[in-house]
DNA sequence: ATGTTTGTTCGTATTTTTACGATTAATTAA
DNA sequence: TTAATTAATCGTAAAAATACGAACAAACAT
């Protein structure tokens, strides 16, 4: 399944932006990003949600490739995929970078 | 309804990646990006979905921000919303540059 | 063996998203 | 007035996302 219909920069860039849009993703990733130490639990902590929900959020923050985790009994550690999380940086990066029409202001109103 | 539990930076971030969350609407503000007519029967053109599924898309866009259009009877012109784009820019840019955890690699595998 | 801690998975309900064809509205052309 | 063009909206269906409590699994401690 899943035919792609766009080109593959333009999927991935969605699934990435997909993957981070939801409040409680971009909080974990904010989250990650200043921690060490970062376990299941703290993540929790931070947040206003039920732990399977937190699970949730992190299976798809993990199955969108930008973190890992790992178990370190009794506990699971979450961090950031440093070479993923690049390439996210540079397709938005990209995105956002890309120069509008010539028109310095919007074409329309 | 919406009683909000995170940041307002983190729902505002949330809510543009939520709305970029989709290919066909990736799609849509690159064509936008390089183009200075963009009616909606060019948009329409460049995608491979039904004229209905291409409003709802331009619809999510607009909610969000990040496009406007424009009536230019028969036709309607849309634009990127360069105030909102240049904030969206900025969150992103804040957010993936936001420096990670000292360890230069992943802190876990 | 029992119990404790930690986090995932299951089952489920609700809401939202995605998609389409058909209808409608607004304007212009004949 | 009637027809044609353009695009939004309606109605609907199917799929995915969000959220929770309960049950479960794995490892360690008692």
């Amino acid at each position: 399944m899943a035919e792609k219909k766009y080109c593959i920069k333009t999927e991935t860039l969605a699934g990435f932006a997909k993957a981070l849009g939801h409040p409680a993703r971009i909080a974990i990733m904010k989250f990650l990003a200043k921690q060490d130490a970062c376990y299941f639990g703290d993540i929790h902590e931070e947040l206003p949600i039920a732990k399977a929900t937190v699970s949730q959020h992190l299976s798809a923050l993990k199955d969108a490739g930008l973190i890992q985790g790992e178990i370190e009994t009794p506990k699971v550690k979450y961090c950031i995929n440093r070479e993923n999380w690049a390439y996210a940086q540079q397709l938005f990066a990209e995105f956002f970078n890309m120069e509008l029409c010539e028109k310095k202001e919007d074409c329309c109103k």
